[in-house]
DNA sequence: ACGCTCGCATCAGGTGGGAAACGG
DNA sequence: CCGTTTCCCACCTGATGCGAGCGT
């Protein structure tokens, strides 16, 4: 869709539109595009995202919610005029009232104003006076149910790509998204009417080119792009409490070039190549007919998770990506060096174990082998063999998506953010994803567990998988999604625990152990090296030549950052003990729950 | 006989690589 | 000329349909 259908009201701009969406949500495109609704003008030019910056107030750390990598402060600027809203109050952000109001908005049913950032397409304001309100803004204070909290299921897939500057490929036809957005929700209303959609704006006014192996800045941005920024989920809208029962997934999500696409446009984002986008989601409560209630204050939530940030590429520049891409994701395992000869179809299995599975790979697995393969990493954050997977969900019901396998690989990396992160830190302007909490975290693997579904879910949930809580698919790819239809969501829907229940144990030695990566100097390579000295059965060095052996040396020379984090990633995943995971699950993930507890 | 489960085959579609085409 | 884009290829996943086998 062009900005030309920007004014329409398409999205449900009709009752009978609306009507005709409640009674097929599950199909995409159908009618206007959704996206219509949020097409872009033209004119958000000026609104960008923020750049994170890396400071990091140490009172985070003490905060309950430093666990929150991300910086809680307003950091995203929304010039006056850039649309309702305001890009998201950086991660897990809320809008507050000020940035969506419909008083100030004066937008009505449908109104032009609900443009979202589609209208900008961008997040990244030409100058850093992010000063904006929101930064100190409120949270609004609404009733229960209003403020989401949200998790990037896959979080820990998209740092690893993060750290290599992820590109995602973009073609005339269109191309899914790899690793993709997936969320779970949680804090909406059961009864509630949302629409779910994501957008992706720009993440800074610069064009990018890969040069001597590094992305560096090439002139400005292409800011007249015009397209589809916009992917409404196909499900929406939807009550509150069907968003919460499942992993959102925008799997189906397709990136394209070609702006002058008319057809699936709703499926559809168009994008410029070597442009820096970041994509943001979007909770709007509408009413059943997924008309957008103008009588409520509190409608629109944003999201914005700076590790989903990407490059857009009609080809691969950084052989990093491209390897990470292979290894991740089940479609491109053609492309796996001795994929053939490596695996078994058992072995196969246990290429993308689950992260139940991990815990022993191991110990099952002849260490030495796996140190060659650099998707041994994704037994956390890979996939399991869906086939395999896809047994055990028709042998039971699925009942709580949190917990079900659904979640897949994002069962073990649910990252969600609330407005409590904001609030908890309005000074910092940083909208830049901080990785130093997060490669702690991530090298220790520890944070990522803490928020598995056992957290999330009730006990009786995981009698459903008794032999595997973890039973879920890969966190880069397969969501349940694909397989939610098949499954019959017997069990009603059972609120997560409430937020504000504290695992003081749990919450003080995650925090712990991110203190102590942090002092490490990041090197959460050397962190847990030492603390899981056992569990690695190959040195760096050794991780190092198999992964050159294995895989095409980066241009950039990053190869042996490459290999470490490989390395790093191995051991992370190795360093998982079942031992720790056990006492964290005891204690309960959940406090991951009381760190983003709204105050 | 009927219904269910499972395995296999088929097809549509997704993947990155590489060569060719395109454009500044 | 060089960087970018497009197209085609082989390989893979996932969905679906069909038939065999089994239990009621």
């Amino acid at each position: 869709m062009l900005g030309g259908e920007g004014e329409s009201s398409a999205f449900s701009s009709t009752k009978e539109a609306a009507d005709e969406r409640r009674k097929s949500p599950a199909v995409e495109g159908d009618g206007p595009t959704p996206g219509s609704r949020y097409t872009e003008h033209g004119v958000g030019s000026d609104r960008y995202y923020i750049p994170p910056t890396l400071s990091k107030q140490s009172s985070e750390t003490a905060n309950p919610c430093s666990f929150i990598p991300y910086t809680p402060s307003g950091t995203v600027y929304n010039p006056s005029g850039a649309g309702r809203y305001p890009s998201s109050l950086h991660l897990g952000s809320v809008l507050p009232p000020a940035g969506f109001s419909p008083s100030t908005a004066g937008r009505s049913h449908f109104s032009p104003t609900y443009q979202l950032g589609q209208s900008t397409g961008c997040l990244y304001p030409p100058y850093a006076g992010s000063g904006s309100a929101l930064s100190n803004m409120t949270l609004p204070t609404t009733g229960p149910g209003t403020r989401a909290q949200v998790y990037l299921c896959n979080r820990p897939l998209w740092v690893k790509f993060h750290r290599h500057q992820t590109e995602m490929i973009i073609t005339k036809q269109g191309r899914r998204m790899f690793p993709f957005l997936s969320f779970n929700i949680a804090g909406l209303n059961l009864t509630a009417h949302y629409n779910v959609f994501v957008e992706v704006v720009l993440a800074d006014p610069n064009h990018w080119r890969f040069q001597g192996g590094k992305w560096v800045t090439c002139g400005k941005a292409d800011n007249s792009s015009q397209g589809n920024k916009v992917y409404i989920h196909p499900e929406s809208p939807n009550t509150g409490a069907h968003w919460m029962r499942q992993e959102i997934s925008f799997s189906k999500l397709k990136l394209t070039n070609n702006k002058g696409t008319s057809h699936s446009t709703s499926q559809m984002i168009v994008l410029q190549s070597l442009h820096k986008y970041q994509p943001r989601l979007h909770i709007v409560e509408v009413t059943e007919d997924g008309v957008e209630d103008i009588n409520s204050d509190i409608k629109t939530q944003s999201f914005t998770f700076p590790e989903t940030q990407f490059i857009a590429v009609t080809a691969y520049q950084n052989t990093d990506i491209t390897q990470l891409k292979i290894d991740h994701n089940p479609f491109a395992k053609g492309f796996r060096d001795n994929y053939d000869s490596m695996y078994t179809a058992q072995e196969n299995d246990r290429l993308t174990p689950s992260p139940t599975e991990s815990p022993r790979a191991h110990q099952i697995v002849p260490g030495a082998r796996y140190t060659m393969q650099p998707f041994f990493q994704d037994q956390f954050v890979n996939n399991l063999p869906q086939n395999r997977f896809y047994n055990s969900e028709r042998a039971v019901p699925q009942t709580n998506s949190l917990l079900s396998p659904q979640s897949e690989d994002g069962v073990s990396q649910r990252w969600f953010v609330t407005s409590v992160q904001q609030g908890g830190n309005s000074t910092s302007t940083s909208n830049k994803l901080d990785l130093t909490p997060y490669e702690g975290e991530y090298s220790s693997s520890l944070l990522p567990y803490g928020i598995k579904s056992f957290s999330m879910q009730p006990s009786h949930a995981l009698s459903y998988y008794p032999d595997s809580p973890f039973t879920t698919m890969s966190a880069g790819w397969g969501s349940r999604a694909a397989y939610q239809k098949k499954v019959t969501p017997s069990l009603p829907w059972s609120p997560r625990p409430s937020p504000t229940t504290g695992f003081p144990d749990s919450s003080e030695k995650v925090k712990l152990q991110i203190e102590e990566e942090v002092n490490s100097g990041g090197g959460s390579t050397s962190s847990w090296t030492e603390r899981q000295p056992s569990a690695l059965s190959l040195d760096k060095a050794d991780c190092y030549s198999m992964a050159c052996k294995r895989r095409r040396l980066s241009v950039n020379g990053s190869s042996t950052e490459d290999s470490d984090i490989k390395c790093e990633d191995l051991a992370s995943a190795v360093t998982n003990d079942s031992a720790y995971k056990e006492a964290s699950l005891s204690k309960g993930m959940a406090a991951y729950y009381s760190f983003y507890t709204n105050p």
